[in-house]
This record gives structure tokens, C-alpha cells and sequence, in this order.
DNA sequence: GTCTATAGGGCGATAGAC
DNA sequence: GTCTATCGCCCTATAGAC
């Protein structure tokens, strides 16, 4: 559902309905909402994937690895998925300028920080460290993501997550 | 406006509509999204006075002290001005019952980084170390509170914050 | 596919404070 | 007089129910 962004780009979210949309897609409105369970979540149609991605990563991982690092890693793997940088600029620019969407992407961050939890503690970590290590690992990502679209120089999407987690350890070792 | 979260919790927040909530404070339903901007924010009243406690305890920190343990000092002193734990628990019953109301704390939680990360580059901290030390303070209050409203033997809301901190200096060094 | 309740905004009228 | 809070009534889009 790309016309979905280009609308919300075109004329804000707020001034776009939901018939406008789906009429540009092709379908009825009753349509829309059969696949979608709001305005919203046509703009996070890929997310689960990515959070099965990031789970399937950590339970990947050797068990005798640090459980900052298998994160750091799974969202590094994550991040590889993500190719497009200009789509992802466009996408995060509707965003960020509607703060009704920028509530929806922060529940798929806290949906995901849940599930990277839930697979830290079935590698054997204890709930409170666990909720603790994943809440890092998607902190890890926004600011790595932030870093992939803001600045062209700071290389692919991977590398800025790897910069971010450089700059965490940074933070608690000297900071 | 403490009928609202009173109905939230009886019936629930989707089936609470506007118009009880109005009448049950005494006012009208126009008069409700006078002082509220929706159905949602008439739980979060109080959240930009955390946030200002939160900015001026950053603001007042000795500039020889680390920026992490300026956020965590920070924090750590808002939760002290939150004192009723049974208040809280039946709040963040409601919210975590409702993925509406969770997106809203999520939101707010964000702004709180926002305004913690602008303090910290006020202090002179660069801007992408900035949002990461904010988002690491606002991981270490979310699992510091939640270990609050969890646990009865874990102490008062600070030291629960002091508790959350520990873990997360602990997660480089040993996981 | 149709039908409906509710959220939430716009605008103007009213009433009290000062 | 102005300023501010409340209210009444209109409206549309969302989103759920049937």
C-alpha cells in the first residue's frame, strides 16, 4: 500500500481520509480496514517480519556469547534487511510530523523490545536483565536508524548500528 | 479529573465513553476536550511536571559528574515525588489494558527523552551521545518503575531506580 | 456492504471576573 | 470595556457492529 505514503506525504495524515486512500489502491474503503486495523498501521506493514527477523537472530546466536552483543548483532542483522534508504527517509519524515504516528511506531518498538526480551530469557537470561538488555538493543536501533538517514556519510544502516553500540559501551565504561 | 481513570478501570477505557466521564466530573463533554486534547491524555495530567522536575534536577548536577549518573540522579529524584504506589498501580493497570492508552505513555516517555537529551547538550554533551544517554535514562525509570509496582520487597521508587542502574552498568561488564 | 455510535474539531453565544 | 471559561449545536471521519 505505497499510495498510503505518498497521500500522508503529499497532504498530511490528518487531512487524508481513509476513502482517499483506499480509492487510490483500488479498493473499496470496507477493504481498507479488513486489512488494516487503522489509518496508522498501513505505514507498518513490515514490522513483524522485522521483529521475527531480530527474534530468529538471537536464537541463532552461540549460547556463549554476551547477551548485549547477541542483540547488538540480532539488530545489526535486522538493519541489513532495511535497504532502502530514501524510502525509509520519506517514511520517517510522514512520522515524525504526525504525532498520532509517531505513538504507533513507538509501540512497535515496545512490541519489539518485548519479544527480544522474551528470547533473551529463553537463552536463559533473568527477567529483569532481560527487559533491561532489549530496551538497550532497540535504543541501539532508533539512534543507529537516526544516524542512518540523518547523516550520509556514516555509512550503511549496520554500521550505524554498530556505532551506536559503541557509543553505549562508551556511556557505561566512562561516561 | 480523577473519575476518569475510576471508569477506565470499571468498564474499561473503549467502553467508557466521553459524555461519563464529563458528567461524572460535573462538566460537559465540550468542556472535557477543553481541558484535555482527548479521551487519552486525562490520565497523563501530570506528566510535564515530571518531566520539568526531571530537566532541572539535570540542570542543577554538578558539571564534574558523568553524564549517566547525571540522568540516573535525575530520574531517580522525580521518582521520588511520586509516592502513592497504589495510585500508580492502578493506573498503569488501565494503561497496560489498553494499547491506545500504552501508545500514549510511550509518547510521552519519548518526549521525556527529548527534553532529557536537550539538558544534556545544554550541559555540553554532543547530540548523538545526548539521545542516547536521554533514552538509557528514560530504560533505567521504565524498569525502575516497573520494578516498583512489581515487587514489594524491592524498596521505595528511587532505590528502585538505583536497582535499574546497576543492572544496566552490569550488562557490559559481565553480559 | 450497510448502518451507526463516538471522537473530536469549528463556531458562536453566554456568563462571570476584573 | 476585555478576558476567560463554559456550553450548545453543527459537522465529518473513523472504526466497529450487524
Amino acid at each position: 500500500m505505497l499510495s498510503a505514503l505518498e497521500l500522508y506525504a503529499e497532504r498530511g495524515f490528518e487531512d487524508t481520509t481513509v476513502l482517499e486512500v483506499a480509492e487510490r489502491a483500488g479498493v473499496t474503503e470496507r477493504t481498507f480496514f479488513r486489512h488494516f486495523a487503522d489509518k496508522r498501521e498501513v505505514l507498518f506493514e513490515g514490522s513483524s517480519d522485522l521483529q521475527e527477523a531480530v527474534v530468529a537472530a538471537i536464537a541463532a546466536a552461540p549460547a556463549t556469547m554476551g547477551s548485549l552483543d547477541v542483540v547488538a548483532s540480532a539488530m545489526e542483522h535486522a538493519a541489513s534487511l532495511l535497504e532502502d534508504r530514501s524510502y525509509a527517509r520519506r517514511r520517517a519524515t510522514v512520522i515524525a510530523a504526525n504525532p498520532s504516528l509517531q505513538e504507533r511506531e513507538l509501540l512497535k518498538l515496545a512490541t519489539l523490545s518485548g519479544a527480544v526480551a522474551e528470547a533473551l530469557r529463553r537463552r536463559g537470561g533473568s527477567g529483569l536483565a532481560a527487559s533491561l538488555t532489549a530496551d538497550s538493543g532497540v535504543t541501539v536501533f532508533k539512534i543507529g536508524f537516526e544516524l542512518w538517514i540523518g547523516d550520509d556519510s556514516a555509512g550503511d544502516f549496520p554500521q550505524c548500528i554498530r556505532t551506536a553500540v559503541q557509543q553505549l559501551k562508551g556511556l557505561i565504561s566512562d561516561g
